[in-house]
DNA sequence: GCCATAAGTCACTGGTCGGTGATTTATGTC
DNA sequence: GACATAAATCACCGACCAGTGACTTATGGC
């Protein structure tokens, strides 16, 4: 016969699994994948799920502990504390601003879970909010520990960083607004050289 | 008897529904919103929600037509076009996003749209997404017309609103951030002061 | 008081979901 | 080749959902 239908190798399966989960989680939202949906695109009995992790949150955990759903200080930066230390204000705002776009872009699964905050109440949800505003904290401490005046610029850090990150979330409003293409990487480039503007702009209104 | 159980009286029966409807969208977000759970909520059987309304989107349309989801530009800015004319640049932007921000707070229906545009694609959210984006749109000519050079300070726009708007829906991520309350007026207000700041700095900038 | 109308109710279908107990079967070991 | 083990499957439960057809009954007009 062609192929075993049961493939008895437990590992490929927990791999199938994870690999399923995280492409459905990418594609139709946290909060729309249930472990039938998994079961399914994974081709795999469900029993085999709940065995093999227990329920979505662990799935979740799981996939996050193989890629960390936030990114560290240095990959958003470019350079660790130390480096930062060097660079100017404005050099370090920007790099964060546009750095966090970055990053972020890349991990589907962790702008998944954005969504999945604002629209969902549950353990689940809760949890991942606390690990979210946490490591903003580490973040903030980090850009105060490179010599920038965080009292100053936090809610100012606040609304910008918010605001990429629904224009990330949602590339449909900045079409009205600016009629960049945000779902472009031409489009992030443009809004990358706006982000340098208004934080020059500032930058120099506070000195 | 104490009271009759069928009251018979269509018309309040059909306002029992849509308030019910108003209720759960504010409450749990549209996305989870049922036939079966306005029903429930109306105290009435589902069968005259359909009768009477058809369906979920008829329903939110319904509601839309009594009390518009989004806010005209007299209501944002607080005077109407001409007016705004004689105001700064300055003070139109100021007006503009605190006075978007104002609005949409007092619109709990609205902030749940937006919500569930970020999340959901069905025919319904895209739909209010078109709609959304019509008024955004409508929004910006305003803004022009009242003297602001639309053009150059568009994706500004964008990012600011955007960020306001992700503070609006997700309180949450504030906290970390700034440390404002934004579930508060007070909190509100401060935020308003630095956008007052940002503002200021941007426009002094370009000029 | 009769009765047509329409407001309201009941009961059902077919589907999906999360979750679980019992069973089959492939595999490595001896 | 027999057999214990565990990987995988099957079959089911109760709950909820959207939607529909058939029924009951209150009400206003005569």
């Amino acid at each position: 016969m062609a192929k075993n239908r049961q493939s008895r190798d437990k590992e490929a399966t927990q791999k199938k699994i994870l690999q399923a989960f995280g492409r459905l989680v990418a594609r139709d939202g946290l909060h729309r994948v249930g472990i039938n949906a998994v079961a399914r695109e994974a081709g795999v009995d469900k029993v085999l799920v709940y065995r093999y992790f227990g329920g979505v949150p662990q799935l979740l955990s799981a996939l996050a502990s193989q890629h960390p759903l936030w990114p560290s200080f240095e990959e958003v930066i470019g350079t660790n504390a130390l480096g930062a230390a060097d660079l100017s204000a404005e050099e370090i705002a920007f790099r964060f601003l546009t750095g966090l776009v970055r990053e972020l872009r890349r991990r589907p699964l962790s702008l998944a879970v954005l969504r999945a905050e604002l629209v969902e109440k549950n353990p689940l949800t809760i949890e991942l909010s606390r690990a979210r505003e946490k490591w903003a904290e580490d973040m903030l401490e980090y850009l105060e520990s490179a010599g920038v005046p965080a009292d100053s610029i936090a809610p100012v850090a606040a609304i910008l960083s918010a605001g990429l990150l629904h224009l990330l979330l949602n590339p449909s409003l900045s079409d009205a607004f600016g009629g960049v293409d945000l779902k472009s990487d031409d489009g992030w480039k443009k809004m990358e050289e706006v982000v340098r503007r208004i934080v020059r702009a500032l930058i120099r209104d506070i000195s």
